[in-house]
DNA sequence: TAAACTGTACCGTTCGTTCGGTATAATGTC
DNA sequence: GACATTATACCGAACGAACGGTACAGTTTA
């Protein structure tokens, strides 16, 4: 059985109870390993775990949210279609975003540097659709900053007020919100 | 020593490391006072300790930033006022919300009630505030919920990228965020 | 048979919590 | 004024449970 195969389940406990509450005693369970097994495929521990999920998450931008920014299509469509993807990936707003419980707690200082790695990439990226689309670089780095808030916020809101409609709502007017004032 | 002496110290705590990750052992060194010691002022534990802090965060909200919504002056001016106030409570993004760190883990069953509904509260504040500039109410509310997806989320992306002012530049956009095609 | 995998028992540490008790200052009693 | 009592604040030491992690023998699989 490849390693992969557990990690979905780890990115729901990780995500969902962050680094300090995703004890071995609930990932054990929610595996179905023991602790031994875990240790046999994860020989560092829960950092490796974390270390893993943050692997595979990156080749799950790389392979389908990065692609629909750079297909054809004017940036409103190529922002809708990573817009579409972002919200499997945080199932309609059920979910909240690893990354963002990873700044919290004893983790903070272990996985920092690679959480803020992604987001400077993420947010690069979308600034480079608008940048292409006609906008001055300055305000086009700002609206992808406001991209990755927005995405953060509405998933914190979605789970504070119990309901994910919130999230999907935000993410819908989130293409438009950014092209705005876009000739293109 | 009146045990409110300790709150500022607790929400920092509580808030910067979740509650899983604000172990005793943490408090009882950040407040100088022994384990013992720190179940004279709560005996009711770590549960205790952060109901307390809760009760004084709302204190905190009602004394200073419900007044600033209810005061004279424009919906504009009235919105300005209560981001001037959050970034007090923020530290000017160099501090996450108590709030959104209390939705993860073996926290969210204790505490995401109260989570929950001072969110609601918080919200119909700013959506009424809204509505008597001359908003319909639906508006109104998906606006209120904006605020705090925008206050939440440039939260978790100045932590992320370890740079308060994207929350200071988020805050200063969001009054005329709110109040775009507004008469008054 | 060799390698991959797993169950069980265990390690030292840290968790939240509790107990017994001390120091100090205020309060009541004569 | 002298003395006993009480309330408050605090702490060292220890508790059982749970923590992350390891050692190893046994089982499955190729």
């Amino acid at each position: 059985m490849p390693k992969d195969t557990y990690i979905p389940c780890l990115l729901q406990l990780f995500r969902q109870y962050g680094y300090d509450g995703a004890t071995l005693a609930r990932i054990s369970e929610a595996t179905g390993l023991g602790k031994a097994s875990l240790y046999h495929h994860f020989p560092g521990g829960k950092d490796e775990m974390v270390q893993a999920v943050m692997d595979y998450l990156e080749r799950w931008l790389a392979e389908n949210v990065l692609p629909s920014l750079q297909g054809n299509g004017t940036a409103l469509e190529k922002l809708q279609r990573m817009c579409d993807r972002l919200s499997e990936l945080y199932e309609a707003g059920r979910q909240p975003c690893m990354s963002a419980t990873l700044l919290l707690g004893s983790a903070r200082d272990l996985f920092h540097a690679r959480v803020q790695a992604r987001y400077c990439a993420w947010i690069n990226s979308v600034a480079q659709v608008l940048v292409d689309a006609g906008l001055n670089s300055t305000t086009a780095q700002q609206r992808g900053e406001d991209m990755v808030i927005t995405i953060q916020g509405s998933l914190i809101v979605a789970q504070g007020l119990d309901n994910p409609d919130i999230f999907q709502r935000s993410l819908q007017q989130l293409p438009q919100q950014l092209c705005r004032n876009l000739a293109t």
